[in-house]
DNA sequence: TTTTAATTGTTATGTTATAACATAACATAT
DNA sequence: ATATGTTATGTTATAACATAACAATTAAAA
């Protein structure tokens, strides 16, 4: 098995959103790898859209191919937990035609809200 | 003059968001200082709503003010140049009134947008 | 003025990510 | 079969980003 494949099924399995050591330490059960084996295989995975990336918590999360058509992502993450959940982009893609915002196009984006999601909340 | 007043005066003269260290290179340039200082004196211009962080670049600009209202902030990152815009929160939050996301709540939030600026676009 | 709080200084360490170089494994063309 | 191209992998080192923990100093409130 390739080790984006490995990786592909770590961030399958896992419930909680994964970091690269995350992701390196379970790899490591299964073969002596190097970190940047984890790299190589998430990069590969984002190229593939297979998954994405949240910047900010560094963690990595499936992609639930909801944007096929788009191919634009959108993802909310909590800042307490980390709980992470992919937004529907065209959402946004219809407000970044709407007010055609003159600096940047947007006809190709990677979008990112940090909440507080219901459970965090108290 | 405090820490924080230096790295925001650095900030405000930089033509290009800086990062952190960048910072600190400029910071050196009139004291000798550690990474903390930047950062601690960066956590405190956030936390006083000065400047805002592209947690993509990891870079820290001046905040426009345009939002003061709403204190959610609302930014446009240049995948290829890093150049960084702060967009009006508004227009977001009326979809996160709108279409009411479950999981999360959106009365407060921090957005990134990912694109190519109309410069790099080729 | 004493005590409290905020800011700064300093060292050490933790975390995330890439550069650079080398080899393996496999497919396809000569 | 062998040369060539391509993709994936291995390995070491290091760059880049960030925080913990504790000490010292300064500002400001009681």
């Amino acid at each position: 098995m390739k080790n984006s494949q490995i990786v592909f099924k770590i961030i399958e399995k896992s419930k909680k959103p994964l970091s690269a050591y995350l992701i390196l330490d379970q790899f490591q059960k299964i073969k002596r790898v190097q970190p940047m084996a984890v790299y190589r295989a998430l990069n590969k995975l984002i190229d593939d859209g297979k998954i994405h990336k949240s910047n900010r918590n560094k963690t990595f999360i499936l992609c639930n191919h909801s944007h096929l058509k788009d191919h634009n992502t959108s993802i909310a993450i909590c800042k307490e937990c980390g709980e992470t959940e992919e937004l529907k982009s065209k959402l946004f893609s219809n407000i970044f035609k709407k007010f055609a915002l003159k600096n940047y196009d947007f006809s190709s984006f990677d979008l990112e809200v940090s909440t507080i999601c219901k459970k965090c909340i108290n």
